[in-house]
DNA sequence: GAGTTTGAAACT
DNA sequence: CAGTTTCAAACTC
């Protein structure tokens, strides 16, 4: 079965913006309910990626609306570490965050694509949030979330679940959708085009998923047809474990649906799959699983499967599931529903409490996908970098209330003490705010901060600024030694405010106010006001705009692409994205699947330029148009003689250019070479003069002084050797006193006046 | 630098 | 989907 594709991160890069459809994963289920499909109608919303949580029994049922869709857990306890693996092979660093004892339900806004792992403590802000728009509310108990990555290309990601422990006595039908029996949450976070759940038994043999326990929520991206590696997702749960556990015995029960969504910015698909009937089965301590790497062969993964805790035999049963990326294992012990679920990689298994978790993605440059979740008590920070696209983002999250139920943040959890209450309107507010390019920033790792601070620092040396994640105008706390990408989480209780840190480029557009209040939630609503798009310097037409970048430095005119506008700039870049998903993707990007050369990704519309001049797009990047183009009398292709010779000619230009700039250079260079070996040695002691110091004033001095002498000799009828003498003898005494002056570093004309 | 040309994007 | 409009960059003079 092919259950591994090899290429995993190839269509990261550019497209992991879109968190679009996963496949529908068939499952045969003895309940007789089949794996649904929401409708692909979700509203895109821009700049956002959407880490979609499924719960048992809930789920966005409401895929179709605009509006926020909020999916509130009220009991969900999850817990992920944050782990770190890095593949061998490429360097890698993947980065699976996980969450970090959640004892907060979690919110996922469909509308902002935002996926709010927070608190949401009261049922009224439950009912806020749902009036908000099309909320989903998900009663969990005993959830477990996992927020996978996937990330890399050619690699296997397989998650291995074995039986959970069910109470004893419980029976659980596939309806129940409260059960108490533990569940995993699968988020996936990458442009897998499948997701194949198989279950594999203890023999290490994947076979089609019959009936797990499982949950799988995966922002998957749907890549082109023509360019999509198709990516398969095995989630693999030990089952009928002979030689672990006798007890083995399936009911293949699977109450779940998948919801889908293609378009790249939906909301995430949720595939749920509940398993009601749980075998009492455990793994064996230390027993060591090998995960096949199927279409990797020559990589062997070995998982060390937690054991069950033996105090808790049957009630509390230690359940481990494995996620391999590759090379990669990504071990998670299931604990009870009662218990927080940790989910550590092998490597780094005392990380259960960090501050910041880390969702990557990608990794084709090591640099692609990071999303930083800190969940420690108060996750009101994300920040998430999308590979290809420009787009990187910090997200605010703002708590709804200060839970009671937080659990104290970890040892690295810091807060903001200056962080002073703020009013908070009812629902989560979210911010999105481009924090940096893609290309800069190269890692994100939860980094330890001298001050108040929790940081999550992105090896990036831009200048940032911190902003406030909701209108804070009163609070302006010393930031100034925080590192660069520091993300401020809020102190408990202090107020649901979080800092954002943005680079210098976005910088300047901070400096009139110091602090930008960004939107909250209801200021976003309310911020629809803006009457048409049209009225905003919010189009395509600005390539500030159009790059995704704000602008700077420009000639705007009523500019709104600023942070000044940020709200209005979210609602236009809405806007985009829902007119054209793609407005935002780079233009030019890889041709079909086998073709290296670039292309344009829409190709040219040319009609009188001949695609030969720069209003081509095609011609303009350097490419040959190709048979998406719709251009007439095209004479940008291969053979075309008007191309050759256009390419000579800028060939020739160019040449011309480099020789010109290489003469330059070479002038120059001599120029300071002359000067340096003519640079005066000015001692007591005489040395070379500076030809410098033979200004014009001096030389005009000192023709002035010789035909001074001359008219001399004139006047005397001096003969006119006497005459050459005296006019020599003046050029002596000219000389001493340029000597003279050089040598007391004076350039002085009026000393050597006669 | 002003005016023209051009094609992408928006708009209808 | 096609035609029109708007816009800014490219280009020409």
């Amino acid at each position: 079965m092919d259950v591994v594709s090899p290429e995993l991160n190839s269509l990261l890069p550019d497209e992991i913006m879109d968190t679009e459809a996963i496949e529908d994963i068939p499952h045969s289920q003895s309940d007789g309910t089949t794996v649904q499909s929401e409708p692909d109608e979700d509203t895109s919303v821009p700049m956002e990626t959407d880490t979609p949580v499924a719960s048992e029994s809930g789920f966005c049922s409401d895929a179709t609306s605009a509006a926020q869709s909020l999916i509130t857990s009220t009991d969900s306890t999850l817990s992920i570490t944050t782990t770190k693996t890095t593949d061998s092979v490429t360097g890698t660093s993947i980065t699976t965050s996980g969450l970090q004892k959640l004892s907060a339900p979690f919110t996922i806004s469909a509308a902002n694509h935002q996926i709010i792992l927070n608190k949401v403590a009261s049922s009224q802000a439950t009912e806020a949030a749902k009036s908000a728009g099309s909320p989903q509310v998900i009663k969990q108990e005993g959830q477990k979330l996992l927020v996978t990555a996937i990330g890399k290309s050619g690699q296997p990601i397989v998650l291995q679940l074995p039986h959970t422990g069910s109470k004893a006595g419980v029976a659980q039908t596939s309806g129940d959708t409260k059960s108490q029996t533990p569940q995993f949450k699968v988020v996936t976070i990458g442009g897998r085009s499948e997701l194949k759940p198989v279950v594999g038994s203890s023999t290490n043999q994947v076979t089609t998923l019959q009936a797990q326990q499982l949950k799988t929520v995966q922002i998957a991206k749907k890549t082109p047809a023509s360019s999509a590696a198709p990516i398969k997702f095995i989630i693999t749960k030990t089952v009928n474990s002979k030689g672990l556990s006798p007890q083995s015995s399936v009911s293949p029960v699977i109450a779940g649906r998948v919801l889908t969504q293609n378009s790249p910015v939906m909301p995430a698909r949720t595939i749920t799959l509940t398993e009601p009937h749980n075998t009492s089965i455990q793994s064996i301590p230390g027993k060591k699983i090998a995960i096949s790497p199927l279409k990797t062969p020559s990589k062997v993964t070995v998982v060390s499967v937690a054991s069950p805790t033996p105090s808790a035999p049957q009630k509390s049963v230690t359940l481990p599931v494995n996620v391999a990326l590759g090379q990669q294992i990504l071990t998670v012990q299931q604990s009870t529903s009662a218990s927080p679920v940790k989910v550590a990689t092998s490597q780094t298994t005392a990380q259960n409490i960090k501050p910041v978790q880390s969702v990557t993605v990608g990794g084709v440059s090591g640099s692609q996908f990071k999303t930083i979740i800190p969940l420690a008590t108060q996750p009101n920070v994300q920040q998430i970098q999308v590979p290809g696209s420009r787009f990187h983002y910090v997200r605010l999250v703002t708590a709804t209330t200060a839970s009671s139920t937080g659990q104290p943040s970890g040892p690295s959890t810091s807060s903001i003490p200056t962080a002073k209450p703020m009013v908070v309107s009812t629902g989560a507010v979210r911010m999105s705010v481009p924090i940096v390019p893609a290309q800069t920033m190269k890692q994100v790792a939860p980094k330890p901060l001298t001050s108040t601070a929790q940081v999550v620092t992105a090896t990036q040396t831009q200048q940032r600024l911190i902003m406030p994640a909701t209108p804070l105008p009163q609070i302006q706390p010393n930031f100034t030694n925080l590192p660069p990408g520091t993300v401020l989480a809020p102190a408990p209780g202090a107020g649901n405010v979080g800092y954002a840190v943005v680079p210098a480029q976005y910088v300047t557009q901070l400096q009139q106010p110091p602090f930008v209040t960004l939107a909250s939630s209801s200021g976003f609503q309310a911020s629809a006001g803006i009457q048409t798009q049209a009225r905003l310097p919010l189009n395509g037409y600005c390539d500030c705009f159009a790059n995704g970048e704000f602008c700077n430095n420009c000639n705007c005119n009523n500019c709104f692409n600023n942070l000044e506008h940020e709200t209005e700039r979210l609602k236009a870049i809405k806007t985009c994205l829902d007119r054209n998903p793609e407005a935002f993707k780079p233009k030019i990007g890889k041709g079909k699947e086998g073709e290296s050369d670039r292309r344009h990704s829409k190709g040219c519309n040319c009609k009188r330029s001949g695609c030969l001049k720069n209003y081509c797009e095609c011609y303009e990047a350097k490419i040959m148009c190709s048979s998406i183009c719709k251009c007439i009398g095209c004479k940008n292709f291969e053979e075309s003689p008007e191309r050759k010779t256009l390419m000579h000619l800028a060939d020739a230009a160019e040449v011309r250019v480099q020789q010109q700039t290489a003469a330059k250079t070479k002038l120059s260079s001599q120029i300071s070479d002359l000067l340096m070996r003519t640079t005066p040695v000015i001692s007591s002691g005489g040395g070379r003069l500076p030809y410098t110091f033979v200004t014009k004033e001096v030389l005009e001095a000192t023709c002035e002084c010789l035909l001074e002498q001359a008219k001399r000799a004139e006047q005397t009828h001096q003969p006119q050797a006497e005459a050459e003498r005296m006019i020599l003898e003046e050029f002596g005494h000219c000389l001493m006193r340029i000597i003279s002056s050089a040598g007391k570093a004076k350039v002085d004309c009026a000393s050597i006046n006669c």
